[in-house]
DNA sequence: CTATGCTTCAAACGATCGTTTGATACGTGA
DNA sequence: TCACGTATCAAACGATCGTTTGAAGCATAG
């Protein structure tokens, strides 16, 4: 008998989400991750393998679904949509990605891992599959703040990128308080980003 | 005859700090540090106690200076400073601190891989070595924003920190070009981030 | 010169790592 | 019922991890 309704792959993925949040990816080992999982620890090479590889799945898994949803919500703007709505747009899919079952959450901040980590293959794989969401993006933060060169753009994209990662991992200073969950605190975090970076794109 | 001019402490401590940038804490081992220090491999574990407490070290000797050249930078600005400078003020030690000597740049690389680690005992050492400071400046902040509520204040600086620790570590997805240096890039990046920052922060 | 205290050294410790192996269990189509 | 492909299992592989050990090196004080 298995332990879950959930395929021994699946419960894998999920196991492996959480512990990367919590130990990163050279901290977690698979002894606990398949331990976590209640599988053999075979399974995660006969199912995927090797570790890198199943590192590779953890994000493509949720990554796939954050960037439609983005597209999907940058689609649904209209022609010409606030700053407020199309920064909402980058902002929000990521929010909802976070509150949606147990290891939603565990992901934003495996996320922002990844970019601590600073390694090239990881980078990459990134890049590959996320580049032309945020091209998509840059356009139209381009249309709607046209007085910006282009490099200046860049810069303020990247950091509202930076801002975003950092608050949705929930690596502040800032602590939950008692009594709100953390769903109403990711909220928060989103609305207070998206009224600085608002302003910040605005500057000058 | 020893390799450098340096002691076996210090070597190793330069060592560590690139290493754990780029590797992580728990992705560089002790043989990894001790090699590329050309120090023989118990010496950390004779003058440091254990990889933990390296690790501490590590962030000691740079913290202990980026807060006491941010409280000097804070004490020069006058009664009544622009909301810029004091953005500098907190800034700026950081940029410096990473132009200076080989192990400068990393550091701000392990700080914020720091934040990632979201581990209990370093985020306890961090905030006992450094809340301090980060109190300073909410004051001065605060004087200076007095529009802002107290909970609204807090959210911003959190996000300042947090876009701060990431362009300030490079992990954006600007990519510094060609015939720029690390310092002049981290140089436009500060200026970017204050620029940005200070329309944030006035935000409403 | 000898003795003392600090430092460095090669070597080994047990633990844990990612991965592989070969046997076993299970479901499905012939 | 039997054979076959898929999945799971306990066990072990060699490698590497942080740490410890005890001897050797080396400067300085008596």
């Amino acid at each position: 008998m298995s332990s879950s309704q959930f395929s021994t792959k699946q419960r894998i993925l999920e196991a492996a989400e959480t512990l990367f949040a919590r130990h990163g990816f050279a901290g977690a080992s698979l002894r606990q991750v398949t331990s976590a999982a209640n599988v053999n620890l075979a399974a995660v090479n006969y199912h995927f393998g090797s570790k890198d590889k199943l590192i590779e799945e953890v994000f493509r898994r949720r990554l796939d679904e954050l960037n439609k949803r983005r597209l999907h919500a940058l689609e649904q703007l209209g022609e010409t949509p606030t700053l407020e709505d199309a920064l909402a747009a980058f902002i929000r899919p990521a929010l909802e990605l976070a509150r949606e079952g147990e290891g939603g959450g565990a992901f934003v901040r495996v996320l922002a891992r990844a970019y601590a980590e600073h390694n090239d293959q990881l980078r990459k794989f990134l890049s590959e599959n996320y580049g032309h969401v945020l091209k998509q993006f840059t356009k139209v933060f381009g249309t709607l703040l046209p007085q910006l060169k282009r490099e200046e753009l860049y810069w303020r994209i990247d950091i509202v990128a930076g801002a975003l990662t950092y608050a949705m991992a929930d690596f502040g200073i800032i602590q939950r308080r008692e009594g709100v969950t953390e769903q109403q605190h990711r909220e928060q975090a989103a609305e207070h980003l998206i009224r600085f970076a608002v302003a910040g794109l605005r500057a000058e």
